[in-house]
DNA sequence: TCGGATTACGTGCACCGTAATGATC
DNA sequence: GATCATTACGGTGCACGTAATCCGA
C-alpha cells in the first residue's frame, strides 16, 4: 500500500521538471519532496529517477509510473466526486418541467411536503423529458402529454390555455378566436424560458419572428410600451391582473390548450405519494 | 485528496462487519479505526455509517463508497505490480524456444554475454511463438522455421535430426531409415517438454499412443528398462553417450530434420548483436 | 456482564522545515 | 555565484495506543 500523496508529488515533479519547482507548487519544502521521492522509490522497490547530482529526471520506470499515477489520481478524485454527488442527490428532488408557469407553486409544495430537501428545477423544451426520468436526471417531471409507457406514473394537475395578447389597434384584436397559423409571419415578443411553448410557436408559425427576452420584468415593460403582439394564458391572467389595455384572444389550436401531468417513475411512486395526494385532493375544484 | 489507507480501512470494515474485527485484521487499535472512519466521513463531507450507539453499519453512501474503494485499491495494487514488472522485465531476457534441447547452452551463453541479467526461458509447442516476440512476451525465440515477416531478424544456429530409438528386438530395428507414418499405431515413451516435436509426432502418427513422462531422468530409466520405442536426436547422442543397447534409426520426414533459428524483433537486433556474433563465428565449424 | 463504539488523554515518531553541504553550470 | 539536489538536525503535530466511558444484548 503506497499513499496517494506520494503519487501526487510524483506527478507534480513530472509537471514541473525540478524538485524545487514542484515543491513550491505543492507548498512544501524541497527537502521534504526529495525525501518523499526517495521513499516512493523505496516502497516500490524500483528506481524511478536518473540522478545526475544536480539534476533529477525521470527514467523509463518513472515515466511509466507517472502515467499510471495520473490515472490513479483521476480515478480517486472522480470517485470522491461521485460519492458526494450520490449523497447530494439523495437530499435533492430534481424536477424537469416543460413549462415555467407551474414551477413556483410546485416548488413551494415540494418544500412543504419534503422538509430539509433541496428542490432543483429546470425548464426545458426537450420532447424527451420523460426519458430523462428514466436516466435519473430528474425524479419528477411536469409534462404536457401523458406518457404511455407503463414504467411511468402520472396524474393531471393543471390545465392552461394559450391566448395571443394584442394591442386594441391590431387588425385581429376583435376576433373571437384565432389559429396560430393565422398569426404566422408577424413579429412577437417572447419570454425565453417557456419550455415546450417555444417549439410549438416555431413549428406552427415558421415565418414569424420572435424578439426573445431573458428578463421577465423587462418583457412586461416591452409589452406595455410596444405594439408587438405577445402571448399570455388563462393561468397567467388569473394571477397577474392585466395592467395594459391589451386584448387576449384565445388560440384555438388543440396543442395550445394543454393539460399538465405530474410524472415520476412508477418505482418511485411511493416516495412521491404526498405530491399526488395533494393534487388528487385539489383536482375536484 | 484522501489517503488510500482510509479506503483500505473502510473496505476492511465492510469485510469484517464490526470495527473491532476490522481493527484486529488491520493490526491497529479499535479507537484508531473509529477515528479513521470519522475522518473519512469528514473529508468526504458525507455520512457513510448508520450509528446505533453500539452497532456501526454502512449506509447507502457507505455501500457505494466501499464499491468504489475496492476498485481503487485494486487499481493501485495492479499499478504497483505493473511498475515492478516493467522494471523486472528490463533486467531479464525472456527466451521462448520450440525445443528444450538448446536451452542449457543458450542460457549459459546469454548469462556470460549479459552479466547481471536474469535469463528466463520457456519451451512451448505453440506455432505462434514468433508472434509472441511482437507481443513482448519474449525478446528472443528459438524457432525451427525462419519467419518471413520483415520485422523479425533471425540466424540459423544449430540443426537437429530425429531418430527413433528402438530395442534391438523391435521388428523395425534394422531399417536404414523410417518415416513417422511407418511407426503410427505404436506406443511411445515421450518426454513432456519437447516443444514443437510433440505436435509433429501427434500429427504424423495420429493413432499412436504416448506415455508422457515429466521427469527426464525417470524417462531415461524407462527407456532402459522397457521395450517401448522412444525418440532421440543426433544432438542428444553427441552429448549423452548411449548407455542402452537401443538402436537409433533415422527418421526421414523432412519436418523431422530441422534447423533452429535464433530470432528477435529487428528493432532489438542491436541489443542482441553479441548473441548473433557468437553464432556467426561458430557457424563455420 | 460482555462486546462494541466512542471519548479522553498522554506519548512517540514520522515528517516537516531550516540550515548546511555538495555538485554543476 | 546561482541553482538544484541531498544530508543533517531539531521541533512538532498528528495519529496511535491505553484507559475510561457509554450503551445495548
Amino acid at each position: 500500500m503506497i499513499e496517494i500523496h506520494l503519487f501526487e508529488q510524483l506527478v507534480a515533479f513530472a509537471d514541473s521538471g525540478t524538485l524545487s519547482a514542484a515543491a513550491e507548487q505543492l507548498h512544501i519544502s524541497q527537502p521534504a519532496l526529495s525525501r518523499s521521492m526517495q521513499r516512493l522509490e523505496e516502497e516500490l522497490g524500483v528506481k524511478l529517477f536518473d540522478r545526475q547530482k544536480s539534476r533529477l529526471s525521470l527514467n523509463e520506470n518513472g515515466e511509466l509510473a507517472v502515467r499510471y499515477a495520473r490515472n490513479l489520481l483521476l480515478q480517486e478524485s472522480s470517485m470522491i466526486d461521485q460519492i458526494r454527488e450520490f449523497d447530494r442527490k439523495k437530499r435533492t428532488i430534481s424536477v424537469g418541467s416543460c413549462t415555467p408557469i407551474l414551477i413556483p407553486d410546485f416548488v413551494s409544495l415540494l418544500s412543504s411536503l419534503y422538509e430539509g430537501m433541496t428542490i432543483s428545477t429546470e425548464v426545458t423544451g426537450d420532447p424527451a423529458l420523460a426519458q430523462q426520468l428514466r436516466d435519473n436526471k430528474y425524479q419528477l417531471a411536469i409534462l404536457h402529454e401523458e406518457p404511455d409507457e407503463k414504467e411511468f406514473f402520472s396524474l393531471p394537475i393543471e390545465s392552461e390555455h394559450l391566448y395571443v395578447f394584442l394591442p386594441p389597434v391590431h387588425p385581429l384584436a376583435d376576433a373571437d378566436g384565432l389559429y396560430l397559423k393565422d398569426l404566422d409571419g408577424q413579429t412577437f415578443l417572447l419570454y425565453s424560458q417557456i419550455g415546450f411553448w417555444d417549439g410549438l410557436c416555431r413549428r406552427k408559425m415558421p415565418s414569424a419572428r420572435f424578439l426573445v427576452q431573458q428578463e421577465y420584468d423587462v418583457l412586461g415593460e416591452l409589452v406595455e410600451n410596444s405594439a408587438f403582439p405577445s402571448f399570455t394564458t388563462d393561468y397567467i391572467m388569473k394571477r397577474e391582473p392585466n395592467r395594459t389595455d391589451r386584448v387576449a384572444v384565445p388560440i384555438l389550436d388543440k396543442e395550445a390548450n394543454v393539460t399538465y401531468y405530474c410524472t415520476c417513475l412508477r418505482s418511485e411512486k411511493a416516495k412521491f405519494r404526498p405530491v399526488f395526494q395533494h393534487f388528487k385532493g385539489s383536482s375536484r375544484t
